[in-house]
DNA sequence: ATTTGGTTTAACCAAATGGTTAACTTTGTA
DNA sequence: TACAAAGTTAACCATTTGGTTAAACCAAAT
């Protein structure tokens, strides 16, 4: 089960400690010492801290991109598409409670370089923004336009992962488990809240 | 008018500078240079790095919660409620756009301190939770708990600040002018946005 | 048994960093 | 004017940090 490679147990560790400490506060030999390794293997693994970085960061990343896309391209009607981007989202999230974390501090680090990243995967804002507009002018949904969409979306899916150590202690007692449970009841209400807003009856 | 005093120019470049270094990532030396004084008078005014970072973060923060404090006290209808948080929140932000950042690397670095803060400011979420409850149980709003409909205010509110570095160049050809037009909107939208959802009409 | 290739380790290094110190200048004021 | 306090500076220091290196280990192939 866990004869994991030791590639594999440094990226697990950087994982977790790039998480917690942001790149700049994590230590090479921290890493180390979390994955029970000698520091030296870091850099035969990888080139430098930067890289390690890039790569556990964008390793994440990547595989979220592809199926969002996928969503968008598709024919289903509007709000199927939403709740479909909420629940792929939102369930990826719940395997990498860390992307929201890393996507922020890369948003402030280096916004140009993540930016050309999202482009090379083929993630074309201005043609969802398109598909939104359409969608209003057919009065299928409330006029409003993508960006306040795409930040009311992303904002709710987001926030109670970035938040959880806060909003953990101070909403649910500190009950992990409870908050797990709210974390999965967020995927129906994200979707409710928005066809409400949202749809024309 | 800019014969700031030293201390406030060293406050003023610290904040530019953490938020764009972070704590850990900011330098001493970059902070002084910023400020354009000597290193230091940094530790003359402040005794060290940590200090400064705290003196500065938990500045901002505490001139923001009393104002949310007094709407959630006063009588207003809820939704009147609503509305005023928006915009008490959003403006407050306009002012610092810093703070979310801040807040979002201080619930990870030590959220022990920060829920502490919070509640030593007399914010106490019990309180709100059960006025939200107690809406619903009137049927003046559809079903929601407090948790819930906290992040997803917060989340819509927060959510263009923490990346406008991203948003700005992918929504908006990294117009700046146009993207402080969008956040104004905000305002008006985001209300919108959780009348419709809630209100039962 | 020996070689070979990838893997792992401990010791080491130069650069950077937060912080200190001691001397100097400016400001307030009696 | 004199003098103390506050403010400012450049040089310095101990420690930390990312990264390197040379030697050792070890399993598979010869």
């Amino acid at each position: 089960m866990s004869s994991d490679s030791t590639k594999e147990k440094i990226v697990q560790a950087a994982q977790r400690i790039f998480v917690r400490k942001g790149m700049d506060g994590a230590r090479m030999q921290e890493i180390a010492d979390e994955a029970g390794i000698n520091k030296a293997m870091l850099h035969y693994y990888f080139h430098s801290k930067d890289q390690l970085f890039r790569e556990v960061f964008y390793g994440i990343l990547s595989r979220l991109i592809p199926g969002l896309i996928n969503i968008f391209k598709g024919n289903e009607p509007f709000e199927d598409k939403i709740e479909a981007i909420v629940y792929e989202y939102d369930a990826y999230m719940s395997k990498n409670p860390i992307l929201p974390q890393f996507v922020i501090r890369e948003i402030n680090r280096d916004p140009e370089q993540l930016a050309g990243f999202m482009t090379d995967q083929g993630l074309d804002f201005l043609q969802i923004e398109e598909m939104v507009d359409q969608e209003v002018k057919n009065g299928k949904i409330r006029p409003i336009t993508f960006p306040h969409l795409f930040a009311n979306l992303i904002g709710m899916i987001v926030m109670p992962y970035i938040g959880r150590p806060l909003f953990q202690r101070k909403l649910f007692n500190n009950d992990s488990e409870k908050y797990d449970q709210y974390l999965l009841e967020r995927r129906t209400v994200i979707t409710q809240f928005v066809k409400q807003a949202l749809l024309v009856k």
